[in-house]
DNA sequence: TTTTTAAGTCAGCCTTGTTGACATTCCAAG
DNA sequence: CTTGGAATGTCAACAAGGCTGACTTAAAAA
């Protein structure tokens, strides 16, 4: 079953890959595979008052300091209202804190205090605990293979989203 | 936390794969994939009374025929009310058929009847048609490398149910 | 000066997850 | 036969986290 000889693409043979019956295999894998990708933050914030969406909004404000309210949200792809909602109690809690802009007064740039900072390294230290297994239990060849599929997944528009977060510290 | 030469494998440039960096990249793939992933079947849902929780019932119904309530229940990952919810509006709408169980009485067992074969098909070829896209645009070892490495990050109580599902009809 | 933009807020709604309590049905063990 | 436990279903209440719509404020841009 295995043909990995690579493929000129003609062949024919080598579309095997291609089948519903293929296609169904990997939905099934995204499915269980995302379950598993964030079961160990859910757990984290499960004790807290908090939940998977604050987890994704420290995860990017940790990316990109100094974001703006408006990046994130393109970045995260919800609505002002329900990244505000997320927003307001990690400001309340002290974790973000939201500077107004020098340049531009109307922007809010968003940075993470030491207490936010901590819990991101919690949140993200479990996920990569677990990324880190997949990926060495996997290879680096098929981590390769891993992302390249990915990103072949993603709209256009994430994928730039993707790329852009990729050139600022690569 | 990080050991990035690490020795054990010889070599060692080979674990660059395993940087906090290339993890961080995969994660974030993971993140802006899936909603690739789940686009197209939430977009034709947005205009019903339904959503994503009524697909994947509708999936795995049609993945396995005749599978019993407590059966979706673990593959799904939620509890029998929030199941229950879902399944009493497409068993009202004629979606799904649910039969009582022959040797057991208690079991009801589950079915697509044609109108939520039809749906099923909608959902899934929108699916199919961005996964097999990508696929075709990775090529072959990197879909291998895709289907390994989020093998390998399911739970292992996810990965027993989805490589059961392979058995089935392989 | 007027218009547009960035952000914040309030209210209300929906889906989908959760617990807890309880009824029904039925198998199987005592 | 009776009873305990398992499988299912149902009701109620609640929370997270999406959404839309309407509105304000402040500041930039035209």
């Amino acid at each position: 079953m295995e043909e990995r000889g690579h493929p000129g693409l003609h062949s024919g043979e080598s579309l095997l890959f291609l089948t519903d019956e293929q296609l169904r295999k990997g939905i099934e894998a995204m499915f269980f595979a995302y379950r598993g990708f964030t079961a160990d933050p859910d757990r984290i914030l499960g004790g807290m008052e908090y939940g998977r969406a604050h987890h994704r909004a420290i995860h990017f404000i940790n990316r990109s300091p100094g974001t703006t309210v408006n990046n994130l949200l393109n970045t995260l792809g919800v609505t002002k209202q329900s990244l505000n909602r997320v927003l307001r109690t990690l400001i309340a809690d002290g974790l973000v804190e939201s500077r107004v802009g020098e340049k531009d007064k109307r922007e809010r740039h968003l940075f993470l205090t030491p207490e936010g900072e901590a819990l991101e390294q919690r949140l993200s230290d479990a996920q990569r605990a677990r990324m880190r297994a997949a990926y060495r239990a996997a290879g680096p060849e098929a981590v390769a293979g891993f992302r390249t599929v990915l990103e072949a997944m993603m709209d256009p528009d994430m994928r730039r989203q993707y790329l852009s977060l990729r050139e600022e510290n690569t």
